[in-house]
DNA sequence: AATAAGAGTGAGTAATCACTCATTTTGTGA
DNA sequence: TCACAAAATGAGTGATTACTCACTCTTATT
């Protein structure tokens, strides 16, 4: 529950001022963006659902390309958070402490799934439109490389170190850990969100799956 | 190499006959549709790289809609194939081996490897365009249960009975194991393709991960 | 109450869309 | 060589697209 909710931070007035129809107007662009994807969206459908003129959206947003940018950047910056600004892990970085992999990955793992869990639409719209925006995909590689990775090769390189986990090469490792992870976040919410998820029991055979397979032996 | 080209098959004179400007349609759709998705492509453009007028396309497809199906619709069974036609994994499937884990996820990998590596753009399509028509998803579903999973739940509960692998629910066994290997083939094929990879010592790693992360202690 | 500025409007625009169809071209068997 | 059917064509269709702009409305300050 650390986390604020995307969508309202998103329209939030307090943040950035936003009007209410400019609020109105993001919420309708996540709904249908998420439903049929960016380019099957018309501005049309877009200003018929937020109750407002489609002259209005384009007060705001100068292209329909911008209005998708305004969207899923936020989106991208909160998925780097918590890995520089997150106070657990950030004592697992800095103290010698190499006991806990354990406490690591849970908490990891459940940082992310209350993350997607709450912003389900914005991550799937993330997903489908990284693939054909090279300048998503840019920012996202930029963040990803400069803020996310140096502080994950740390740790795994700390408790390769300390002979807990396998002399597999780090980003071998991350790598690992990382589909492991998104693997079920995305087949949790979705691939098969209607499935009948014991989450925390699914959580906690995860947690054990990656343990094990690079414990060191 | 047990594989053929879906491309070439798709198009092959010899299977369907299709007349060499549907082949050059269909090559044509595919590339542009691995591009730039579905939704953004005109079959104008289609036409153009294609050589051929536009009308063409709609003499052999009465929608555009049924272009793609017509693409799509090929690789959920070359999907679904090895499960229930490939030697060696019906051996293991029949025999009463309950040895060779290792030996069953890596031929399991290198076949999805192969397949993967033969049909990027198709594969590309095939995750992109299924989150958007319910029509894939449907088929693509009642595939996988038919033939997909009940072999894979043979094959786990086998394991589990001879103790070789923990006392997970099947359903997340086979979860745990296909994102990880499906993590690997989108990781490696689709967002960092031009890493240096070497493919044979990280395939290696991913067996260990899995086989480690499932065995009985 | 007057004014100014930004927010909101919606009819209008040229371009593009998927698709049609009357006509021409091509390949094949007699 | 002819005839015929299938294949291919491309100009033409109405609908829809993202976006513009001259205009009106709202709100806050004086």
């Amino acid at each position: 529950m650390e986390e604020e909710d995307l969508i309202d931070e998103l329209m939030g007035a307090a943040e950035k001022d936003l009007t209410p129809k400019q609020a109105k107007i993001l919420q309708a662009a996540v709904e249908i963006f998420a439903e049929k994807g960016y380019a099957s969206t018309s501005t049309s459908e877009i200003a018929k659902r937020a109750g407002v003129a489609e002259g209005t959206i384009f007060r705001h947003y100068k292209t329909k390309k911008e209005l998708l940018i305004s969207i899923v950047s936020p989106i991208m910056l909160k998925f780097a958070v918590p890995f520089f600004a997150d106070k657990f892990l950030n004592d697992v970085f800095k103290e010698e402490n190499t006991e806990n992999l354990d406490q690591l990955i849970k908490k990891l793992i459940y940082n992310r799934y209350y993350f997607v869990k709450k912003n389900i639409p914005l991550v799937k719209i993330l997903l489908q439109e990284m693939a054909f925006h090279a300048e998503l995909q840019d920012k996202f590689k930029q963040m990803f490389v400069e803020k996310v990775l140096p502080r994950f090769k740390e740790v795994v390189e700390k408790f390769k170190v300390a002979e807990q986990i396998k002399d597999y090469p780090t980003e071998t490792i991350i790598r690992l850990t990382m589909t492991t992870i998104i693997g079920f976040l995305v087949t949790r919410f979705l691939i098969i969100p209607d499935y009948n998820w014991d989450d925390e029991q699914e959580i906690e055979y995860t947690i054990e799956f990656i343990r094990n397979g690079l414990k060191n032996t």
